[in-house]
DNA sequence: GTCCCGATTCTA
DNA sequence: AGAATCGGGACT
């Protein structure tokens, strides 16, 4: 249907590739939701980044290549689902944080942590290339919004400064 | 091994 | 405002 979304595309500036998901359909199995929440998290500079310490285990794959996703569990009952931009060695990545449901229309995937639990998305779906992946990625149908909102991002204690969450 | 905290969500 | 609930990461 729509174009998927190739490396180079996750392969830019975090924040230009965040207001670039905005409108765009993320595609997991049989779901389809049409993204409509994000926020950017910059390693280099934000402190709120799970990779601005360093890599461990977890952060590893935000070091690895543009375009595989990020999934990490949280608050002991929820899952987050990031995609990573950048070239390799950066560690940055783009939050997830909501969508408009496509199909099926009635799920509740307003919020990070319901739009994992909706679109079963769990730790196995980690370092997925969501580039060459035939199940889970991302893709373009042209829908371009006409308005893009901006603020501070929601829940963390550092990095609060940042103006890194967009929305429509 | 121990301890603290978290990119959330739901209830009141 | 508080609870639920547990893995990651820092530190001993």
């Amino acid at each position: 249907m729509g174009k998927k979304l190739t490396r180079s595309f996750f392969n830019r500036p975090t924040i230009e590739v965040a207001k670039d998901l905005l409108g765009k359909y993320l595609i997991k199995g049989n779901f389809v939701g049409e993204i409509n929440e994000v926020e950017a998290y910059d390693g280099a500079i934000d402190p709120a980044c799970h990779s601005f310490n360093g890599k461990t285990k977890r952060t590893e794959v935000m070091f690895g290549k543009p375009g595989v996703s990020y999934v990490y569990f949280i608050y002991g009952m929820y899952h987050c689902f990031n995609v990573v931009t950048e070239k390799k060695g950066n560690g940055c990545a783009v939050l997830i944080r909501g969508v408009k449901p496509i199909s099926p229309t009635n799920l509740k995937t307003n919020g990070p942590g319901k739009l994992c639990r909706a679109f079963n998305i769990t730790k196995k779906d980690n370092c997925i290339d969501l580039c060459t992946s035939k199940n889970f990625y991302i893709e373009d149908r042209k829908v371009i919004p006409k308005i893009i909102k901006t603020s501070k991002r929601i829940g963390i204690n550092k990095g609060k400064n940042f103006e890194w969450r967009f929305y429509y």
